[in-house]
DNA sequence: ATGGCCGCCCTAGGCGGA
């Protein structure tokens, strides 16, 4: 029996936080961690500093300026072919496989301000994304369960206590019903266990982003937990052998210099 | 009750984030 620790974090862009990156990785130590909005091309990557901190194996999906993916690993790794998953071509999903588990790491759509699709095409490109990874998972199930493990910034703060105020956030894009709805829809498409909340049940507060806009995010607290670790029922005895201390969202590093506004959630899973 | 910030880019204000 062994631990691999797994981490994800929105870095919000990786040239200006890999400084950031190698504080946690002394500190949390992940065996695999996947970064979104790396806001860079595969060229512009700080590859060096990444190694230098013990992730020899990377898996870099980046597009000029805005979104990308990556997936950095300690142990061997096999990058698995991307599938599309967004009609607009941006840099969204990288997958691959580690120590046998299949990992997929997503930076689901902001959506834009106003939450209609008619009226908001962001908005609309969101729930589509939503839905094609829901088709994807399901086809995949109908194939046979795997060890599968899927993270990212999914955009959505799926329940009542993954946002600080409920009520005024319905109409709030990462929180409205068509949203939330998706979000246990696809949650379903494989039969994920959400791993925070299985170990940390309602009405338990989590977050892990606070807007820039607040002047002390610790002060007022409006967040909103948009980062999320699921895993596929052949790996939920391992995600959860552990108890609450399984799972640690990292708030220190949304102080500090230069943060960015999601922190690093970790999952230790038991194989 | 409201507005509050930040990072990107053909370096400067506009766009996107959520």
């Amino acid at each position: 029996m062994s631990v691999l620790t797994v981490a994800t974090w929105n870095i919000n862009s990786v040239r200006l936080r890999h400084p950031n990156v190698a504080r946690f990785a002394e500190e949390a130590a992940p065996d695999v961690l996947m970064l979104q909005e790396i806001k860079c091309q595969n060229d512009q990557f700080p590859e060096k500093a990444l190694r230098q901190m013990g992730y020899e194996h990377l898996h870099i999906c980046g597009q000029k300026g805005w979104h990308g993916v990556a997936i950095a690993s300690r142990l061997p790794m096999e990058p698995l072919d991307g599938h599309g998953f967004c009609r607009e071509g941006h840099a969204r999903h990288a997958a691959a496989k580690i120590a046998g588990i299949e990992f997929h790491n997503f930076y689901v759509p902001a959506g834009g301000d106003i939450p209609d699709p008619e009226a908001n095409d962001k908005f609309a490109h969101k729930l589509h994304f939503l839905d094609e990874m829901t088709a994807y998972f399901a086809g995949r199930k109908a194939q046979g369960e795997e060890k599968m493990l899927i993270a990212g910034d999914f955009n959505v703060a799926p329940h009542e206590h993954d946002v600080w105020s409920h009520k005024q956030l319905l109409k709030v894009v990462s929180h409205t019903p068509p949203e939330t709805e998706r979000m246990a829809k696809l949650l379903a498409s494989y039969d994920f266990v959400d791993v925070a909340r299985e170990l940390i049940p309602e009405p338990e507060k989590l977050y892990s982003w606070w807007s820039y806009r607040n002047r002390d995010w610790r002060k007022s607290n409006r967040g909103r937990r948009l980062d999320h670790i699921w895993v596929s029922q052949p790996l939920k005895a391992a995600a959860t052998a552990g108890g609450r201390d399984a799972i640690r969202f990292w708030e220190d590093y949304r102080d500090g210099e230069k943060p960015s506004d999601h922190v690093p959630v970790v999952v230790k899973l038991a194989v």
